[in-house]
DNA sequence: TCATCACCATACGGTAGCGTATTGACGAAG
DNA sequence: CTTCGTCAATACGCTACCGTATGGTGATGA
């Protein structure tokens, strides 16, 4: 019979990265230290070097796994669940509205200030959601500049307020500014 | 006769101020360490703890250093420079758009993220800008909740356009992005 | 001239974290 | 039962910083 590991027991790879993930989002990158690390995860170092060469090593992989738990649901979402454009984009925006309000980007972006590598990769996300949202414009009949331009004042209003912080707690809220940009935004089309 | 001291020789605690600054812009808060604060100052700590008391000391002074070299210059230009306000606007992001784009305020940021403090003093500009922003959005006729809206909208594209580092170079390209968002912000006003 | 003040250097002890080397525990497979 | 593979503990040396204590230096005013 296979039995799983007790979990507090015995750890993988992964479980390393998820709690380096959480560090990164509490306190930033700098704060994600080795020795700290096998601290919270109740094991010792000698764990670490095990499943990593080094600190770099980790650092590394960070960006990577982030990337793949982002962008793709949402997107999904929205495709399966509108029409036309402006649907689709309504459907974006109660989907992000009824989320908790961001989980690492904001942790990522501020890595992203202080190394080239995690801003390739902030970077490449941003690129794609917002050609995503270029195409949702040029489909409703804009320009490709014209669409270009919505799309990042479109998306940047979402960048500005996460990492501001200015997110209302109350979804219902949240809504109401959501359908509110999409009418400004839209009021043409 | 009274001498400037040797720049490199005596330093006062604005020195270190502005250098610790610098850092931080380039690397973070977590970089600002005394040590090698001291060795691109060309001193040992000697001299720091003759400034300050301890390293949370110099932390504290940081925010507000900032705050003072900020929105003050922006804000005036603005009022001195136009009458209605589409005009005050319009001088505000050509203001903006002809400034290199953005010293310290990524920074401040991305270290806001992880002290609370700091996340205020940040908040704190936030809001001044994007009240004065929201005055001239009622100026021109708007309702409160649409006028901050809108601010909101103006504001965080701003945000959002600096800390994805996707400001164009091209200062001509600036302005032209500038002139579109005011357009499209104020087209039924 | 010399005493003082403002600023800096030097030397010290202490802690946190890195990475390595070695040994240990334990389940699975033979 | 032994062997092997996987993962973790321990112990070690090393470096980077922190903060303190104390002594040095050069300009300035009495």
């Amino acid at each position: 019979m296979v039995m799983k590991a007790n979990p507090t027991q015995r750890l993988d790879r992964s479980a390393w990265l998820s709690e380096a993930m959480e560090v990164l989002r509490e306190s930033g990158v700098d704060h994600v230290k080795v020795e700290p690390l096998a601290k919270r995860l109740g094991v010792t170092k000698g764990s670490f070097y095990w499943h990593f060469k080094d600190r770099p090593d980790l650092l590394r992989a960070l960006p990577e796994y982030w990337v793949e738990s982002q962008t793709e649901p949402v997107l999904a979402h929205a495709e399966s669940a509108g029409r036309t454009p402006v649907e689709k984009m309504r459907a974006v925006l109660e989907f992000l509205a009824r989320e908790d309000p961001d989980r690492y980007d904001n942790a990522m972006r501020a890595w992203a200030q202080f190394d080239s590598d995690v801003a390739d990769a902030v970077a490449a996300i941003d690129k794609r959601r917002m050609e995503y949202a270029g195409g949702l414009f040029k489909e409703a009949g804009l320009s490709d500049t014209e669409a270009a331009f919505r799309a990042r004042l479109w998306y940047f209003y979402d960048v500005g307020e996460h990492i501001t912080g200015d997110t209302p707690t109350d979804t219902g809220e949240r809504l109401r500014r959501a359908e509110r940009r999409l009418a400004l935004l839209t009021a043409d089309l």
